[in-house]
DNA sequence: TGCCAGGCCCTCTTTAGGGCCTT
């Protein structure tokens, strides 16, 4: 399980739930190999439908865009390909991992990477943050940011950041050689007053 | 056309409610 590399992925989409209806519009994505980011992927996509001039403002991606974008199903062929089965991260996962699993379902694919979650880790690293949405992380934690938000590649890129930076925090709080996949994924399922002896104890027995 | 979610986590909790996160 420790040996895959990790996608951290982003989806701009029409809206909060794919349920309803609501498509994806924007992936984007970053390789992380030996906690180091080591490719990208990004790519609009047609939705077939008009995005609210709220999506528009929010995101800064235009339905005139999206008119001259690849459609969902080749771009999703696509991102499946880059994906392939490295384990998964978002900022607040169980959002992207909803659209990416309706997204794949509607191609005939399903996803069989794990999904772990920046944010939740986050709350139990950095409890005394001021929020643990994306944007006050970054800012918390002086990552690196080209100043632009809601846009997919670039908040990819911002979570990717933040999950090298917990991964360098675990390592020198805790002394950890290596931090699996599935320790993130543990630690982001404790209850967050026992997020530290958790980690106390794994650390003893790494040594 | 316009409508809309869901999982986590705290607390004045568990026979519940509401804020945080994501677009």
């Amino acid at each position: 399980m420790g040996n895959y590399s990790i996608i951290v992925l982003d989806f701009e989409t029409t809206g909060l739930s794919p349920g309803y209806g609501d498509r994806t519009i924007e992936v984007g994505a970053v390789l992380i190999k030996n906690n180091q980011i080591i490719d990208r992927f990004q790519s609009l996509m047609n939705p077939g439908m008009r995005i609210s001039s709220f999506i528009e403002s929010y995101t800064g991606i235009t339905n005139k865009m999206l008119r001259s974008s690849p459609s969902i199903t080749e771009v999703m062929q696509n991102f499946a390909s880059f994906m392939a089965q490295n384990h998964l991260v978002a900022h607040n996962a169980s959002f992207d991992r909803r659209f990416l699993d309706a997204e794949l379902n509607r191609i005939n694919k399903q996803r069989r990477q794990e999904f772990a979650c920046s944010m939740l880790v986050s709350r139990r690293l950095y409890p005394e943050a001021p929020s643990h949405s994306l944007a006050t992380l970054v800012r918390y934690k002086k990552l690196k940011t080209g100043g632009v938000y809601h846009r997919a590649l670039a908040d990819a890129e911002m979570t990717g950041h933040l999950w090298v930076s917990m991964v360098n925090d675990l390592k020198s709080e805790y002394k950890f050689r290596t931090i699996p996949f599935d320790l993130m994924q543990r630690l982001s399922k404790v209850s967050k007053t026992n997020a530290p002896a958790f980690l106390k104890r794994l650390a003893g027995k790494d040594d």
